[in-house]
DNA sequence: GTGAAAGCGCTAACAT
DNA sequence: ATGTTAGCGCTTTCAC
C-alpha cells in the first residue's frame, strides 16, 4: 500500500490537515512544522493521491481534448499549442481521436465529462446538433479550436478563412486569372463550404466573374485524392489556370499532378493554399500560401479555457487570430 | 450538484449496491430490477463519476503517455496506434511532451503516477539514468514504443533499426558505392548510435570499406539543418556519393540541397532513408526507404501494456516488428 | 438477489 | 497556527 497523508501526519506528529496545508501551499504554517513535515514527506516517499484530491476538491486539473486525428499535421500542431499553455497553468490533458464522427464526439465528451475533467477543447470541422446539445449541458467550460461554430454559441479561436481565401484569390486575379478553381476537403464540413468556398466565391463575385461549379473540386482530405483529382480536372474543355487549395496536403497533391504530367508551376498554372506545414517550403516549387497559426490557435484556445476555468472576465469569446501571406514561388 | 448513485438508489428503491451492479454489469441482479434502475439512471440523467469510481476501485481506466513531440509525424503515427487499442480497451489517454528532456520526463513520470494512472507508455530516444530509477520503482506496468532501452530492462516494441541500416547500406554497396554518408540526428540518443549507425558500420566493415568519420553527418532532426548541411558536405574533397539518412525529414533536407544545387538524383548521388511519414512519396525523385510501421508499434504497445495491467503471463517483453523497403526513385 | 456499512485518500469548513 | 470531522461518490466485503 502506498503512503497516505495520513502516515505522514502521524510520523511528523501533526494533524493530515497541517500536511494538507504544506502539501497545497497554504502559508498558515509555521516554518518550523513546514520542515518537519517536508522532512517527512521526503523521508517516506510521499507522493499525492491525485484521484483523491480531485474527488475531495471536486477539480482535478485535467481537461479534456477532444481532436479529428492526432496523427495529421494539422492537428498535432494545434494540439502541442494546447499542451503547453496546460503545462504552464499546470493541467493534464486527456486527448482523444475522434475521427470527426459526430457520434464518438458525443461519446468522448460524456466519457472525458464522466472522468470530471475541468474543461474542454473541442475540434471538428462542424458542429452536429447533438454535440451542440452535449455541450450545452456540460457543467464545465468548453472552448473550439480550429473549429467552426456557425451559431457562435461557444468560445472559439480561429483565424478569419473567409477573408484569407478572399485575399488569396484576389491575389490571383491580380495575376490576370479568370478561370480559378478551388479544390477542397468535404463542403460537408462548416470550414470549407461557410468560410473558404464563400471567401473564393466572393472575390470572384466582386471581379465580375462568374461562378463555375465545375471549378470547384471536392475530394476527400489527402494527398492521394488530391492527386489523382488532377486528371478529372484535365478533362474539362475549360481548363482553369490557376488553383486555390484549401491546404498544403491537397495543393501539393495538385502540384505533383501538374508536373508528373508534364506541365509548370507556376509557368502552366500557379497555386495558393492555406498552409497546415512546412510541406509547403519542401516542394519545389515552393508553395505561395496563407499561413495559419496553428500553433497559437491551441495556445490561445488553452488559455482562454484557463481564464473561463477560473471564473475571470474575458473580453471576447469569438477570438480570430491574424494570418499572413507567405510569399513563395507558386505564384508569379 | 449532479446526480449520484444515491439519488438513483433512492428512486429506484433499491440501495447503492445494487445500482453499483447494475452500472457495472454484474449478472446477480434481477431482470426486472435491472430494469427498475436502468429506468431511473436514464430519467435522472445520471453519469457515474469515475474520479469517485477510481478511488474507491483504485483502478482509473487511463494510461499515460510520455512523448517527446506530438507535434512530429512520427510521434503522432505512433500515438495514433496507442489511442486506437486504447479506446478498443476502454482505457483513456493522458498525453504529455516531454522534448525529450530527461528531467521533463521524470516530472512526468511522477505526476501521472500522482494521477493514478493504470500504466504508462514512454516515448525518448534514449532512458536516463534517474528516469529508469524512477521507471523502476513505478507500481505499475510501464512499456517503451520506439524507444530502446540498452538495458533491455523494460517492455519494448521496436523494430531491428540496426538490421535494417545494415540492409539498407548493403544495397547502396551492391550499388557500386564505397563512399556512403550517414546523415543523423544527435548521436546521444541511444537509437541513433547504438542502432543505426552501428548497423551502418556493421555493412561498411562486412564489405571491407573503411570506416570514415567524416562521412557521418550529426544535425539536428530538422528540415533545415539537413537541407544547410549539404553545404558541408560539398566541402569535403572526397564527396560521397550515397546517403542513409535516419528519417525521412533528414532525407528530404539533403534530397533538396543537391537538387538546388543542379545534381540530381539517383543520378549523381544515391539516397535511402527511415521512411517516418509520407514525405518520401511526395517528393520527387520518390524515396526508396525503409518503412517503419509506426502505427503498429504505437498499437502493439498498448496492447502489450493491458496484457501488463491484466497480469496476463505474456512470452516475450522485447517485441520486434518487420519491416519492409519501399523500391522507389532514390536508388538506381 | 439485495442491503448495510466500511472505507478509498484527500479537502474544507469549523473549532480552538 | 493547528486539529477535528464530515464528507466527496463510489466499490466491495460481508451478511442475510
Amino acid at each position: 500500500m502506498a503512503i497516505t497523508i495520513y502516515d505522514v501526519a502521524r510520523d511528523a506528529n501533526v494533524s493530515m490537515a497541517t500536511v494538507s496545508r504544506v502539501v497545497n501551499g497554504n502559508q498558515n504554517v509555521k516554518p518550523s512544522t513546514r520542515r518537519k513535515v517536508l522532512e517527512s514527506i521526503e523521508r517516506l516517499g510521499y507522493r499525492p493521491n491525485a484521484v483523491a484530491r480531485g474527488l475531495a476538491s471536486k477539480k482535478t486539473t485535467t481537461i479534456g481534448v477532444i481532436i479529428p486525428d492526432i496523427s495529421t499535421s494539422f492537428y498535432g500542431e494545434v494540439s502541442r499549442g494546447i499542451a503547453d499553455i496546460a503545462t504552464m497553468y499546470e493541467y493534464n490533458i486527456i486527448l482523444s481521436n475522434s475521427d470527426e464522427r459526430s457520434e464518438r464526439e458525443l461519446e468522448l465528451l460524456v466519457d472525458h465529462l464522466g472522468k470530471q475533467v475541468d474543461g474542454v477543447i473541442f475540434m471538428s470541422d462542424s458542429v452536429s446538433e447533438e454535440v451542440r446539445q452535449e455541450m450545452s449541458k456540460a457543467p464545465v467550460p468548453i472552448v473550439l479550436a480550429g473549429t467552426i461554430d456557425i451559431e457562435e454559441q461557444f468560445p472559439t479561436v480561429n483565424i478569419d478563412y473567409e477573408q484569407a481565401a478572399y485575399e488569396s484569390v484576389v491575389k490571383l486575379i491580380e495575376n490576370g486569372h479568370k478561370k480559378i478553381a478551388f479544390i477542397t476537403g468535404p463542403l460537408s464540413r462548416d470550414i470549407n463550404r461557410v468560410q473558404k468556398k464563400a471567401g473564393y466565391e466572393r472575390a470572384l463575385k466582386e471581379a465580375g466573374i462568374e461562378i463555375n461549379e465545375e471549378y470547384v473540386f471536392e475530394v476527400e482530405d489527402t494527398y492521394d485524392d488530391s492527386y489523382e483529382s488532377w486528371k478529372e480536372i484535365q478533362k474539362i474543355e475549360q481548363q482553369p489556370t490557376a488553383f486555390l487549395a484549401s491546404n498544403s496536403t491537397l495543393a501539393v497533391g495538385i502540384l505533383n499532378g501538374i508536373r508528373d504530367a508534364g506541365y509548370s508551376v507556376p509557368e502552366d498554372y500557379e497555386i495558393i493554399c492555406y498552409e497546415h506545414s512546412n510541406l509547403t517550403r519542401i516542394v519545389r516549387p515552393q508553395l505561395t500560401s496563407v499561413v495559419v497559426p496553428l500553433y497559437d490557435i491551441g495556445a490561445v484556445a488553452m488559455r482562454l479555457l484557463t481564464k473561463l476555468m477560473d471564473k475571470e472576465e474575458v473580453e471576447s469569446q469569438q477570438i480570430n487570430l491574424p494570418y499572413h501571406f507567405a510569399e513563395r514561388d507558386s505564384l508569379k
